[in-house]
DNA sequence: CTCAGTGCAAAAGGTTTGCATCTTG
DNA sequence: CAAGATGCAAACCTTTTGCACTGAG
């Protein structure tokens, strides 16, 4: 086992060399390791999508990784810029059909706003979504009330639940102070 | 002070006259109230729009009565297509515009969904609506739950919330009986 | 009498679809 | 090699906008 430091920055895993490692490379200080190519997501997503019948494509897999490992909410126009630049030949019908896809094997929702396109959320646990009407930013809380919801469906209802979404939409904290 | 029974049907206020009061209407033993006429929504709606500075114009005050009466969640166009048996020259623009205004007076808010068109809310008490997948039906349901959410999101962030939309996704009785 | 509101038609998105071509399993 | 996926362009639909005209306050 070896010991050394390390930080994240945008994306990247940064390995700072110890004496003891440095002679394992030479004429290196860093290790740089861009973490998308390592994320566990390809082989998971690759996995879900076989499960239900789905063909796992280089477009689809590019598709994956972009869209389950950003939590920035990306709009599927988002997704397609970000996928063109490694499959340049990409268009934009193959993204909705894959977020479609995603959709279904279940590793991502749809957050549909008001005025505009809809955004993507891949984070799958009950969550809720802080809106800001003025910026647009989407940021996830986490709270144990929203696992109630369900709960108290089930309860007092003979609704049969499969998803939910909480949205409160309000001001962020930037955009209070601004105003 | 006269005291009559009286029923409700199909908007209809129905009182039924006794002896006391039969002597006041001649030949009536009925008296048959159209509600909308007399509803509380109309001036309510009049003093909502006035206080902000909007006009209340006819077009606006049908458009209320019948998005503000509703709790089928109605979609734009069906808004329109109400409106159009009492104004039939209104347009679909106005519809928008009226809309927009009456979120912006806070007499109801908006809904959207996945694949189609917003949808109308003017239930404004936090609840949770229970969307069906397959009918695409929406109903209201009340619970304490939910106002627990905002105050989680004042307590826990620098948020500034001004609303909030809780959806559940699923199946309603009828769907999840006849799949 | 003035400014906001209306209605029309056209524009502007975002999303979906049809179809020939190409790929995965 | 067959079923399914891609990519292109056109179609679709909801929503927005520009503008001359009308009506509420």
């Amino acid at each position: 086992m070896i010991n050394c430091s390390c930080f994240i920055y945008k994306k990247h895993l940064i390995i700072t060399l110890e004496k003891s490692t440095k002679g394992l490379f030479k004429n290196c200080y860093y290790l740089i390791i861009h973490m998308s190519a390592y994320s566990k997501s390809d082989t998971s997503a690759i996995e879900a999508l076989r499960k239900k019948g789905y063909k796992a494509t280089p477009q689809r897999i590019a598709i994956c990784r972009i869209a389950l490992n950003s939590r920035a909410h990306p709009s599927a126009h988002k997704v397609y810029e970000e996928v063109k630049k490694i499959h340049p030949t990409v268009s934009l019908a193959t993204v909705y059909k894959t977020l479609e896809v995603l959709r279904d094997v279940k590793l991502m929702q749809e957050i549909n706003l008001p005025k505009g396109q809809a955004r993507f959320d891949s984070y799958m646990t009950p969550h809720i979504n802080l809106v800001c009407l003025k910026c647009g930013n989407i940021t996830d809380l986490d709270d144990i009330v929203i696992g109630e919801i369900t709960r108290k469906v089930l309860s007092s209802t003979k609704f049969q639940p499969t998803g939910q979404r909480v949205d409160v939409y309000g001001l962020c904290q930037k955009c209070s102070n601004s105003k």
